[in-house]
RNA sequence: CGGCCUGUAGCUCAGGGGUAAGACGCGCUCGUCUGAUAAGCGAGAGGUCGGAGGUUCGACUCCUCCCAGGCCGACCA
C-alpha cells in the first residue's frame, strides 16, 4: 500500500509519470533528497552495498583532516573526488568501506589549546601539566566535527561517521605502536642527532612549519620575504696554531655564544690562503686572500705582507689551541691522537662572507653537525632547550646564550684574541610565539632509516598508477630518490608517545614496546589495565631496570604523519583486532585514494616508505592527486579579502551537484591549480551556475518532454520499455549514442579521468536534445490525431512508433541518469525517482542501489551514429548558409543541393531526407557530385602525407601542387592522379578546397558543398508569409501572456494589395495560420474599435495590423459570461 | 638556490611535428521562440600559441636558454 514498499516492481500496471511541477529548485530538491535517503536508510545500505555477500573489496583509504577547522574548497574538490570514485565501485559491484578518519594529533591542535590556555612553551606546559594540557587538546580536537558532517553530507558524499576512526583512539595508537615495533626489529629505527631551531623561551625546538609562521619581513634590497632583521656581534676571531709559533688562523662568527663550543675550523681544500704579516702588529695569520682585501677596505686590517700562498688543502689537519678552555680536554683521544681542535676541510666553506676559515660548533649548526660527524667531533653542548648554559663553561654557567656573548666579547678582548670586532645586520629567524631569535642546536631524535631503501621505494612506486603521472614519475620519484631519513620524534605533549622504554642509569639498555598487552607485562599490571596510550598514562609507568635503575619512557612523541601513514593497519587496530586481520591483510595495497599535490611529501610518501618497509608493497594502486584551489583573481582565497564565495552559499544558491560537476571538470583534478570563478572578479559562483545550465537543465529538460506528453498522452512506462528495440532509424540511434556513452563514462572512471566525465555526457544531451527530441517532438502528439484516422492499419503503425518513441526516450533517460550517478548523485535520483520509483517500475529504492549500466554492444551501430553526424553536419552547413543569405527558415525554399563525394555521405543524406527537408524547411534536396558550377577548385599539398615521403623535396612538389591549373583539379576530383617533380600525386597525398563560386548562395565545408535555390515560387512565398503572420500573433500572445492553450480570435488587416493579401485570401494558407496560433476564427479586413491586443508591423515591407481576442473555451465550460462570445460572431 | 607544474581568443581552458588553431565553453555582436527548454537554439567576430635561439622539408608542438606565475623543498657560519 505505501510508498515504501520497496525493491520488488511493484505490479503489472506501472504508475502514471508525474509532469513537473513548478520551476525546478535545485538546493530545495536536493534537500528533500537528503531528506528521502535519511528516512530509507539508503545511504547506509549503499555503504554497506555487498558487505555481507562476500563480494570483492575495492579499497578506499580516506586521508584524515584536521577537526581543528572547518572545510574549505580544498576539502569539498577532495571529498568530491573520494565519493566519485567508491559510488562508481560500489555500483559496479564492489564492497567499498569508506570510513571517515579524524587527525586528532599534532602541532595545530596544541597551538590551538596552548593559545586558548594561555600556556606557552615547555616550562608553562609542564608547570600546567601534561595530564590537563592533553585533556584539554582531546576535549578540544573534535569540535568542528558536527558542522565537517553537515557540510560532507550535504554535498553529497557518502562516508561512514559513524564507524569512523580517530588518531587518538588507543586502538589506533596501539598499531602506530606495533609498526614502529616492526620497523625496530627490522633495525630500521637509530637514535641521532639533528640541530634544529630552538625556541628558547618556549624551550622546545620548532618545526619548519612553526619557523615559517615567525615574523616575515621584505628584504629592502631583494624584496624577497624572509626572516626579521637582526643586529648581531660581528667578530673575527684568532686562533693560535700550536705547530707554529706565534701564527694564527682568522675566523669570522656571528654567534659568540657558540665559541665555547668550538671544536674545530673549517677551510675549503681547493680554496687558495694567504699567509700573511700585519705589518703594524707583525702578527702571522692565515686568510683568504680576497676576504682580506675586504677587511682591509673597510679598513679593519691594517698594511699586510704577502708570505706564502697555499691550497686549503695543506691547512687540513694542523691543531691549534682551544679558544676557551672549558673543552680542552677533547684535544686528545685516549690513544693519544689528535681529537678535537684542528682545521678540517669542508665543501660548503665559502667566500663571500667571513675570512674564508669557519668555525665549528659541531652542535649548533647543521654544516657544523655535518662536519663534526664525518670527522669523528664529539658533540658538545653546553646549552639547555631554554638556551641556559650548564657549569660546564665556567663563569657562563646559568647565562642565557645571546646574554653571554657580552662576556664572552670581553673575554677574548682582554685576552687579545679577538682581530676585529663589528655589528651585523641580517635576517634571522625568530620565533613565532615569543618573537625572540632562535637558537639551532643538536636535538636528540629518533630516526627511521630510509636512504637505504630508495632503491626499492622506486621500485614499488612504479606499481602505481598517478593521475597525473607526472606527479609520481616527477616529483614524488624524485622525492624518493633523495629521500632521507625520517626524523619520527616531536618533543611534544599531545600525539602517540614513542613506545621506547630506557633505563635512566644505562642509556643504551632500552626496550620496544610493541602492543599493549606487553607493556602490562613489563610493568607488572593485570590485562587491561592500561586502556589509553597517552603521555598523560603512559609515562608514569616505570619498572626496575637491570642496571639497578628505573626504566622510563623517553618523553618524545611521534611525529603526526607516522599515524596518519600507519593508518592502513592502525584504522583496522591490527593486527590486534582478530576480526578485521584477514581483511587488513587480503586486502593490502589500497585500490584507490585521493589528496592534494601538497601530500606528495605528506600521506603520499608515509604511506608509501611504511609499506614498503611492512610489506614490501606499495601502499596504494591509484592515486588522483588534487591542485590547489585559487580564488577567481588568482590569488590564495582569503578569508580577509573574501575573494571567493562561501562554500555554503554555492550549495544553496546552485546545488550541490552543480558543485561536484564544475570541481570534477577541470584540470584541478589533474594537479593544476585551478581559479575558483568564471572570470576574475567573480565572487558569487557565477562559474557553479553555468554548469547548472550545462550539465543539469539539459537533461532535466528532456525528462519534462517526456513526462509532459506522457501525462498528456496518458502513457506510462512499462517494464518492456527498459529492454525496448526499437525499429525507427532515430530511436536506435539515439539509444546507440547512449552505448556510447555508458562505454566512454566506463572507461573514463576507470582510468581515474574524472576531468572528462561531465563533458562527454554534456555532449550527448545535446543530441539528446537538439536532435532526438526536435526531430522526433512530433511523434509524441500524434496521438490525439490518431483517434481520427480512418485506416486502421494507418493507426496502429503509428501507435507503435509512438510506443517506441515514448519507450526509447524513457529508457535513455534512465541509463543516462544512472551513469550520472556518481557525479551527480542528487539529480539522478531525482529522475530515477520519478521514472522508476514512482511508477514502481524500480527494483532497487534508488539509483545508488543500482548496478552501474553495462554496455550492451547489440545496441551499439557506429554506422548509423556516423550517418547522423554527416547529416547534422550538413545541415549546420546550409543552416550556416541561410543565415548568411538572410533567408529565415520560416521562409519556405524550392530545392536544396549538396554536392558530395563520399558514397557514405551521400546514402547517409538520402536515408535522413526527411530530416534535412524539415530542419531546413525546403521542398525537396537534391544530390550530386559534381560539385564543377558551386565551386572552384584548388589545391594543397597534404604535408603530413608527403612529408615523411619527399623530406628535402617536399617544398618543390608544394609549390608545384599549388599551380596545377583546372583540367588536373578535375582529374584529381575524379580519383585520377598527376605527376609533378617526376611524383605521381593522388588521392590522399592533395587536399582540394573547394571555394563557394561569387554570386551563388553556396556554402562548403569539408568535401560536402550545398547550395539553396533562393527563387522561391509564390505559392511558398505565400506560404512564407503566412509562417511570418504566425510568428508575428505568436509574439503577441506571449506579450499578452495568454496561456499556450489560450484560443483566440484573430484579426488581420493588410493595409496592401500584395502577397499578404494574397497569402490572407488563400484558404489553406488561413487554415495554417489558424491551427498554429489556435484561432478558432480569423477575420480579414478592417479591425474592429475596442480591442486592446493589437500591434502594427511589415513583413518585407508590406504593412500588417494585427489584433487578438481570448475566446472562452467552449469544450468543458458552461461559464455564463456570453460578452465575449458577442464579439466572436 | 633546487625539483615539478603552468604560460594558446577579452575570460576559463583543451590540443598536439604537417601549412586552414580548438571548446559543453563563458563573454561580446547578430539572428532565432511559444505544443519541453530564453537558465533555450543558431551564426559571427576575436589569436605574432610568454620571449629568444636551435633541430627539421616543415615547430604552437621537440631541444636549449631566458621571462612571468604556482606548488613543494633547501639555505642563511
Amino acid at each position: 500500500m505505501s510508498d515504501s514498499s520497496p525493491h520488488k516492481p511493484a505490479s503489472a500496471t506501472p504508475r502514471q509519470l508525474r509532469p513537473p511541477t513548478g520551476q525546478l529548485d535545485l538546493p530545495a530538491i536536493e534537500e528533500e533528497i537528503l531528506e528521502l535517503w535519511r528516512s530509507r536508510g539508503i545511504e547506509a545500505r549503499a555503504l554497506r552495498r555487498g558487505e555481507d555477500d562476500e563480494r570483492e573489496a575495492f579499497v578506499f583509504y580516506d586521508g584524515p583532516p584536521f577537526a581543528t577547522g572547518l572545510p574549505h574548497y580544498g576539502h569539498l574538490l577532495a571529498g568530491t573526488i573520494k565519493d566519485v570514485v567508491p559510488r562508481f565501485w560500489t555500483m559496479r559491484g564492489r564492497y567499498v568501506e569508506r570510513r571517515f578518519g579524524w587527525d586528532c594529533h599534532g602541532l595545530p591542535i596544541e597551538n590551538l589549546i596552548e593559545n586558548e590556555l594561555g600556556v606557552h612553551g615547555r616550562a608553562e606546559i609542564d608547570a600546567y601539566g601534561v595530564p590537563k594540557f592533553n585533556a584539554a587538546c582531546r576535549a578540544g580536537v573534535l569540535r568542528f566535527t558536527k558542522e565537517w558532517e553537515t557540510v560532507v553530507k550535504r554535498m553529497g558524499r557518502w562516508v561512514d561517521f559513524e564507524d569512523d576512526y580517530k588518531t587518538m583512539d588507543a586502538s589506533f595508537m596501539e598499531s602506530v605502536w606495533w609498526v614502529f615495533r616492526q620497523l625496530w626489529d627490522k633495525s630500521l629505527i637509530y637514535e641521532g642527532y639533528r640541530v634544529q631551531p630552538v625556541s628558547p623561551a618556549l624551550g622546545t625546538p620548532l618545526s619548519n612549519f612553526e619557523v615559517a609562521q615567525g615574523p616575515q619581513e621584505k628584504d629592502p634590497v631583494t624584496r624577497k620575504e624572509g626572516h626579521k632583521r637582526r643586529q648581531d656581534p660581528s667578530l673575527t676571531v684568532r686562533f693560535a696554531l700550536e705547530d707554529e709559533e706565534g701564527a694564527y688562523l682568522w675566523a669570522w662568527t656571528t654567534t659568540p655564544w657558540t665559541l665555547p663550543s668550538n671544536l674545530a675550523l673549517a677551510v675549503h681544500p681547493e680554496v687558495e690562503y694567504v699567509k700573511i704579516r700585519v705589518v703594524e702588529t707583525g702578527e702571522i695569520a692565515y686568510i683568504e686572500p680576497g676576504r682580506l682585501a675586504d677587511y682591509q677596505a673597510r679598513d679593519r686590517v691594517g698594511a699586510t705582507e704577502e708570505l706564502a700562498r697555499l691550497q686549503g688543502a695543506e691547512l687540513i689537519g694542523r691543531p691549534y689551541a682551544p679558544l676557551l678552555p672549558f673543552f680542552a680536554d677533547y684535544r686528545q683521544r685516549e690513544d693519544g691522537s689528535r681529537w678535537a681542535f684542528r682545521v678540517v676541510g669542508a665543501d660548503y666553506v665559502t667566500t663571500d662572507s667571513g675570512t674564508g676559515i669557519v668555525h665549528q660548533a659541531p652542535a649548533f649548526g647543521e654544516d657544523d653537525y655535518a662536519v663534526g660527524k664525518a670527522e669523528g667531533l664529539p658533540l658538545i653542548n653546553p646549552l639547555n632547550l631554554n638556551g641556559i648554559f650548564d657549569e660546564s663553561v665556567g663563569e657562563f654557567a646559568g647565562l642565557f646564550a645571546k646574554d653571554a656573548d657580552k662576556g664572552i666579547i670581553d673575554r677574548l678582548q682582554r685576552e687579545e684574541k679577538l682581530v676585529d670586532r663589528d655589528v651585523i645586520v641580517h635576517a634571522y629567524p625568530h620565533c613565532y610565539r615569543t618573537d625572540e631569535p632562535l637558537l639551532y642546536m643538536a636535538i636528540s631524535t629518533w630516526f627511521m632509516a630510509v636512504e637505504q631503501s630508495r632503491e626499492r621505494l622506486v621500485e614499488l612506486n612504479s606499481q602505481i598508477r598517478w593521475v597525473p603521472d607526472h606527479v609520481g614519475s616527477g616529483r614524488f620519484g624524485n622525492w624518493l630518490e633523495n629521500a632521507r631519513d625520517w626524523n619520527l620524534s616531536r618533543n611534544r605533549y599531545w600525539g602517540t608517545p614513542l613506545p621506547i622504554w630506557r633505563c635512566d642509569r644505562d642509556p643504551s639498555d632500552m626496550i620496544c614496546i610493541g602492543s599493549v598487552a606487553e607493556l602490562e607485562e613489563r610493568a607488572g599490571l593485570g590485562p587491561g589495565t592500561i586502556n589509553d596510550l597517552h603521555r598523560e598514562t603512559i609515562d608514569p609507568i616505570t619498572w626496575p631496570s637491570k642496571a639497578g635503575g628505573t626504566m622510563r619512557r623517553i618523553p618524545e612523541v611521534f611525529d603526526c604523519w607516522f599515524e596518519s601513514g600507519s593508518m592502513p593497519y592502525a584504522q583496522n587496530h591490527y593486527p590486534f583486532d582478530p576480526a578485521k586481520k584477514d581483511y587488513v591483510e587480503n586486502n593490502m595495497p589500497a585500490d584507490f585514494i585521493a589528496e592534494g599535490l601538497d601530500q606528495t611529501r605528506g600521506w603520499f610518501y608515509t604511506l608509501h616508505v611504511l609499506s614498503s618497509a611492512l610489506f614490501d608493497r606499495p601502499a596504494f594502486r591509484n592515486v588522483i592527486v588534487n591542485g590547489l584551489i585559487l580564488a577567481a583573481d588568482g590569488k590564495k582565497m582569503s578569508k580577509r579579502l573574501k575573494n571567493y564565495p562561501d562554500p555554503t552559499l554555492v550549495i544553496n544558491n546552485y546545488g550541490a551537484d552543480a558543485l561536484r560537476a564544475y570541481l570534477i571538470s577541470s584540470q584541478v583534478v589533474r594537479a593544476e591549480p585551478m581559479r575558483f570563478g568564471k572570470h576574475a572578479k567573480d565572487t558569487t559562483g557565477e562559474c557553479v551556475r553555468d554548469m547548472v545550465r550545462v550539465a543539469i537543465l539539459p537533461l532535466w529538460n528532456a525528462y519534462n518532454f517526456l513526462t509532459t506528453y506522457a501525462a498528456a498522452d496518458g502513457w506510462r512506462p512499462s517494464a518492456a520499455d527498459l529492454e525496448l528495440r526499437p525499429s525507427g532509424d532515430l530511436d536506435r540511434w539515439i539509444l546507440s549514442r547512449v552505448q556510447g556513452l555508458v562505454g566512454e563514462l566506463t572507461q573514463e572512471y576507470e582510468q581515474y579521468a574524472l576531468w572528462n566525465i561531465v563533458p562527454a555526457y554534456v555532449r550527448l544531451c545535446d543530441d539528446l536534445n537538439n536532435w532526438y527530441i526536435r526531430r522526433g517532438r512530433r511523434r509524441y502528439w500524434r496521438a490525439k490525431q490518431a483517434g481520427d484516422a480512418s485506416d486502421d492499419a494507418v493507426a496502429s503503425a503509428e501507435d507503435r512508433d509512438k510506443a517506441e518513441a515514448y519507450g526509447t526516450l524513457f529508457r535513455a533517460l534512465v541509463t543516462v541518469a544512472t551513469a550520472m550517478a556518481p557525479v551527480l548523485p542528487f539529480f539522478s535520483e531525482l529522475i530515477y525517482q520519478r521514472l522508476m520509483v514512482d511508477t514502481g517500475l524500480g527494483s532497487e529504492e534508488s539509483v545508488h542501489l543500482c548496478d552501474f549500466p553495462s554496455v550492451d554492444p547489440s545496441l551499439r551501430d557506429p554506422a548509423l551514429e556516423a550517418a547522423v553526424a554527416h547529416v547534422r553536419a550538413t545541415v549546420a552547413v546550409a543552416q550556416a548558409l541561410r543565415e548568411k543569405e538572410g533567408v529565415a527558415v520560416r521562409r519556405p525554399l524550392p530545392t536544396l543541393t549538396v554536392a558530395v563525394h563520399s558514397d557514405e555521405v551521400a546514402a547517409a543524406l538520402r536515408h535522413f531526407e526527411a530530416d534535412i527537408l524539415g530542419e531546413l524547411n525546403v521542398k525537396t534536396i537534391e544530390l550530386t557530385s559534381d560539385d564543377a558550377d558551386l565551386v572552384t577548385l584548388k589545391a594543397k599539398a597534404n604535408f603530413k602525407v608527403l612529408g615523411r615521403r619527399l623530406g628535402k623535396r617536399m617544398k618543390a612538389v608544394a609549390a608545384g601542387v599549388a599551380e596545377l591549373d583546372g583540367e588536373a583539379l578535375r582529374t584529381l576530383a575524379a580519383g585520377g592522379a598527376v605527376e609533378i617533380e617526376g611524383e605521381s600525386l593522388s588521392g590522399d597525398d592533395i587536399l582540394l578546397i573547394r571555394e563557394p563560386r561569387a554570386g551563388r548562395a553556396v556554402a562548403s565545408e569539408g568535401d560536402v558543398t550545398v547550395m539553396l535555390d533562393l527563387e522561391a515560387p509564390p505559392e511558398l512565398v505565400r506560404e512564407g508569409f503566412a509562417r511570418e503572420v504566425v510568428n508575428r500573433v505568436q509574439n503577441l500572445r506571449k506579450q499578452a501572456d495568454f496561456e499556450v492553450s489560450q484560443r483566440i480570435i484573430l484579426f488581420a488587416q493588410s493595409s496592401a494589395e500584395g502577397v499578404l493579401a494574397a497569402t490572407l485570401a488563400d484558404d489553406e494558407l488561413r487554415e495554417l495560420i489558424a491551427s498554429e496560433t489556435l484561432a478558432l476564427e480569423i477575420v480579414t479586413g478592417p479591425i474592429p474599435g475596442g480591442i486592446a491586443i493589437q500591434a502594427e508591423d511589415t513583413i518585407d515591407d508590406e504593412p500588417l495590423t494585427i489584433a487578438l481576442l481570448p475566446a472562452q473555451d467552449l469544450g468543458d465550460d458552461d461559464d455564463d459570461d456570453d460578452d465575449d462570445d458577442d464579439a466572436a460572431s
